[in-house]
Order: C-alpha cells, then structure tokens, then sequence
DNA sequence: ACCGCTATTGCAAACGATTGCACTGAGTGC
DNA sequence: GCACTCAGTGCAATCGTTTGCAATAGCGGT
C-alpha cells in the first residue's frame, strides 16, 4: 500500500519548487519554463509513475470533469446506447459519469440530483425529465450546465434534444392509411411525459390531415410505458371499437403488450389488424409478427446531448441550440398491411 | 449563481469555530458538544441550505464514496440489471457509481482502470475481468478493494460471484439427454473468458457422466458471444455432423444465432434439432420458437458483490467467500424436444 | 557602469473539509 | 482553599493542487 507519488515528491526528487512542478506538467503553462527543467520534472513524473489526484484538483479547480446522467432505468433497452453516446464523446474528453436511475419517480429525482450536485458534477444530462421539474430548472438556474434528451421541460431555456416524434408518427399513419386502414386508434403513453404528449398529439394532427374527425379517433392513454399497460389499453379499443383495424402505438412495449391483446381476443396480426410501434427496440425483429416502427438514433442523441453539454461546461458564453431535432426512420417489417374487406 | 454555503459561513452566522460546525454536523461526533451548540449549529445549516462539499471531504479523508463499475458493454442486456442491483445497495450507504464499458479489450480496460484510480474510486465491481489480468490483480494488490462478478481471475485472491455454471450447463444437458437426445454438440464462448471456459468444462464433464466418448463431443468455439458467432459455430457444427439432434449453446444470443443458422440449412427448431440458450436474456420468450434456457440471478449477483464490496471498504480486515455461488434456474420453453427417430 | 526589462522560478494563499492537540473554566475530592 | 479532572471549544495543520504575485538573475541598451 505504498503512498501515491505527489508533486511534493516529484519536486523534491528534482529540487525545484512544487509550482514549477505542477506548471511543467501543465502543457498550457509550461511555456513560461525553461525546456531542460521542463524535461527534468516530466522525466522524474514518470519515473516515479506519478498520477495527478483528481479530488485535490477538483477542490482547487472546482472542476471534477465528471458528469451526472440521469435515466429513468438502465434496464430498458431505450436507454443504454444513450449511454453509450454519452461516454463517446465525454470519455475522450476526460470526463466521466455517474449513472442514476430514477425509475420515473419524482421523488427520487430531485433526491439523486441533489446527490449529484453534492458531489460538484460540471454538468447533467437527463434523460427522465418530467414535463414539468422545477428541481432540475432551478439547478439550471443556478448555473448547472444542463441538457435533456428525448424529453423537453415546458417553459426552460434548457436545451434538449428530441427524435423527430411528429414525422415519425405521421410517416406511421401515412403509412397505416396507404394501406386502406381508415379505422386506426392510438395507444398513447402516459401524458406527464413529453413523449407521451408529444407523440399523441402528433397522432392526432396526423389522423386530422387524413380527413379523420376529432369524434371518430379512439385513443387509450397508458399510464406507464410498458406491456402491461399496452395489453389494457389495446383491449380497451377494442372494446370501444371491435372495427378498429390498426393500432397505432406511442412506443414498441405498448405494441408488443397490444399484440398480446390481440391474440386473447383471437385476433390476428396483421390479417385482423395491425400493429405499429415506436423505438425499434433490439431483438425486435426476431419477435412475430414483426414490428413495424419508427427506429430513432439513440446512440446519436447521446452524443449530440454530450456535445452541447461540453460546449456548455468549457465557455463561459457557450450558446447551443435551444431546440435538436434527430431525424427517425421508418421501418417497415410484417405487422401492417392492408385491413380485411369490411363486412357491412 | 450564488456561491455555496460552507462551515465557515455557519461558523460565522453561529459565531463559533469552522471545527466546532464540522463536529455539530457528524453524528459520529457531536456527542462532546453540548447540545444547545449542537442545535443551534443544525439550525444554522439547514436554514442556510449548507451541503457538505463531498471533493473537500474526500481530499482531506481519502474516501470518496465512489465505486468503478467495469462492464464489458452496458448495451448487452445482460448487464443492466447487474448494475441496478449494485445501485441498490451502494446508493442507500451514500455510494454513486462510476460506469464505465470496456467492449471487453483489453487496452480499454486497463486504461479505463487508470482514470478510476485516478479519481480515487473506493473501490471496483468487475464484471468484464479477462481470465488472466495483470492490471486489476495489481490493483488489488495495491490495496484496492475489487470484486469480480461473472469472471473469475485465476489464482488470485479477489473474491467472486459467479452463476453455478456448471450446475446450469449440467441440468440443461440432463434435459436434452432426457428427451432421448444422444448427439448434442456445445456452441461454446471465447475461452479467454471465465464463463466460456467454464461452461464448455461443463459440457465436457455433463456428456462424459451421460457415457460420452471424448472423441464424440462436438464443440465450436466462439470467438465473441453475439449471434454471428453462434450462426458461424452452428453452421461448422451441422458441417461436421449432419446427425445432430442438439445444440447448446453457452448463451442466449449464440443460441439465437443457431437458430438461423439452422433456418438456413432448411432444418426447423425443435422438430429437426433442439436447442438450449443460457442467461434468460429479456423478451426471450416472445422469440419462437421460445428458447430453452438457464435463468441466473443478475440482480442478485450485482448486490451480492456491492455488499461484498461494502464490507471490504468499511472494514480493514473485512474478510469475504473468496468464491460465491449463485443458484441458477432451468426455464422450459419450447426450443427443446425429443429428436426424431433416427433414419438409419 | 547603471537602469530597466524579461524570462524563469519560488512563495504562499487559497479550495473546504477533518482531526489531534491545546486551552479554558467549572466541578470535584480532600 | 487547592490541585486535578474533564467536558466543551478553539487552533492550526493537513490533504494535493493551482495560481497571482514577488523575487531573482541575466541581458541589452545607453
């Protein structure tokens, strides 16, 4: 358990002063040294294997070049290449990130950013905002550099990034009516989330453009994001409905719960009717009949989140774009096509 | 941007010393005060909203409540819930995390070790540990307190949670040879990693016990587990023996890539060839024809190890199992059934 | 020969907490 | 009434860096 070599003992070892020590291991200060000096300190740091201590640094500094990122739950499949975005940007940077999950509940959110910021993190991405948090807005606020992603928070002047939500629902319903569908409902996500809002109204407008009026759109709204829900809620349509003959979904776990549904009720899919979801989940193409959704750039958004935050730890006047928009892609697989004959 | 209130500004609005604050504010410590000082000093903080400045703290005690968490690919489903569960008992005891994916090379791996040092993490959950890795030995040797999770390093004294692979392997080949299967050929992990290591040791020894001739046992060895590699070790598999009744497969996802390779060949799952997975990776059951396969307890491995971990860095002679073995599950799907008899 | 300038380096004060030790005063025993 | 204990606080060093400023030396210009 032998002691981390210090600058006190590089500077020791070579007999100058500790300053001249940490400005010639400082590539932006050495300049102002002499090159032999500057060569002799490199060459003892080495030797002795010295490794700066980030904690003393952070303290002086008040920089600890570590990041908060903030995730509803490592668990769904949605959020780990966003991670991945993330730490292949920061990491090159030399910045690292302490992951929390905050399973969606406000309480544990402020609890974990206030953890966060304890613990000094130059910066936030979040992921799991809530439409409406005044924690996080107050610690933008106070000059935590913040971004978000894939959810936007009313009324901020907190930058976030988002999947083109409106295009990829409408490309959905373009793509559902191409094939005849006229009697398509909606299973929306859960309305305190910007998603969920975002992608139902997006439902909405798109089904007004295709001649459909307010009265005849059958929407079910989930209250969380998962199969469970999607399996109530597409059997609630139904119920509603029994001529519906697609389902148009606000994400891929919602479809995959409302396939399920179908089968209970010995409909199938696509034949009786089809399914769309939203995400584009792994493994998603392995799973019967197929699904097809809009696939959205996870990795990429995590990337595009960590370089806006960057931008906004590293200048002083850094000013990135309020508003990111990711283009989606639709993908096309075997759960749509086109509606029986209608019996009259 | 208001500056951050620290124990002088409470020593100052109180009027006793900055030492007698810290003293006020640690319960471990308070006991010598009296405690009318003692409540007036909590007062004082918490209506100035004091937060304690955690880079200050560790600087001055060398702790900085920081864990490693080295995963091969937080990408892989097998991965999150290992990391929520060392969440779940490293957050309650003040502990965050830093994530950090090695994409399981090597150089990643020790470099990504080096930063955590750096950062002075108190101690590292490793779960992406080749079988023979000088970096992390050293590490722990160094006075680090390290668990490993799912890999074990050879002949070293770092303690580790694995699966009961071999029990894994051994029920799941008593179950194929159940069925009446005599040809099963093992789809086997890159043998530079513990748990391919171990489960191909597993095979061997399960179809030696069911009077398999060493000479009989057909076995491909990945290079990677992903499903390009188990589509590529099937296909040699079925090349070498056209008569195989049976794959298992060391992971869920060789076996998914088995399973289109067998696809390929024409050959249809179960009724031509049965197949066996490992690791009951989510949605596993809604990909036909619903694989058979071992359930380990990723959850549960990841808190045993943070409360392994816990114990090492709270105590210093804190003395864990050097070994610990996770119970595992055999799930019955319908990739496996009785061959069919035999065209001879 | 003197002055001033610049290039190089040292000094010391931070950053915000923890902690061994010294100090003070009141209480106790005799 | 005196020495002694001990509870309750204050003092100051310390953790390892960074950084504004002071100091020194060497140099050229006049």
């Amino acid at each position: 358990m032998n002691k981390r070599v210090t600058l006190k003992d590089i500077a020791k070892a070579t007999g100058v002063h500790v300053s001249t020590v940490s400005r010639a291991l400082d590539p932006k200060r050495n300049a102002a040294l002499s090159d032999d000096v500057v060569d002799k300190i490199r060459g003892a740091a080495d030797q002795l294997g010295y490794r700066p201590n980030r904690v003393a640094y952070s303290l002086r500094t008040n920089r600890t070049l570590t990041i908060g990122v903030m995730i509803p739950d490592i668990t769904n499949t949605l959020f780990p290449p966003i991670v991945r975005g993330i730490e292949s940007v920061m990491e090159p940077e030399g910045y690292a990130s302490i992951l929390v999950n905050t399973d969606g509940q406000q309480g544990r959110e402020v609890a974990l950013l206030a953890t966060l910021r304890d613990r000094g993190v130059d910066g936030i991405v979040h992921t799991a905002a809530l439409r409406d948090d005044p924690s996080i807005i107050e610690a933008a606020n106070a000059g935590l550099p913040v971004v978000t992603l894939n959810r936007k928070i009313e009324g901020s002047p907190i930058p976030y990034i988002v999947n083109d939500d409106r295009a990829g629902i409408a490309m959905t319903f373009a793509h559902l009516a191409g094939f005849g569908h006229k009697r398509i409902a909606h299973v929306a996500g859960p309305s305190d989330l910007s998603t969920g809002q975002l992608r139902r109204e997006a439902f909405e407008r798109a089904a007004q453009d295709h001649g459909m009026r307010a009265d005849e759109m059958i929407i079910a709204e989930a209250s969380r994001f998962d199969e469970d829900e999607g399996y109530l809620c597409a059997l609630d349509i139904l119920d509603r409905d029994a001529r519906t003959t697609a389902l148009l979904c606000a994400n891929d776990r919602l479809a995959l719960g409302a396939l399920r549904a179908l089968s209970d009720r010995g409909l199938a899919c696509p034949k009786d009717v089809s399914v769309s979801g939203f995400n584009d989940m792994p493994f998603l193409d392995m799973i019967p009949p197929g699904l097809t959704t809009v696939r959205i750039r996870q990795f990429e958004a995590g990337q595009v989140a960590a370089n806006y935050l960057l931008k906004l730890m590293q200048e002083d006047d850094a000013s990135v774009p309020l508003e990111t928009i990711l283009p989606v892609e639709l993908i096309t697989r075997h759960s749509v096509t086109a509606p029986r004959a209608e019996s009259p």
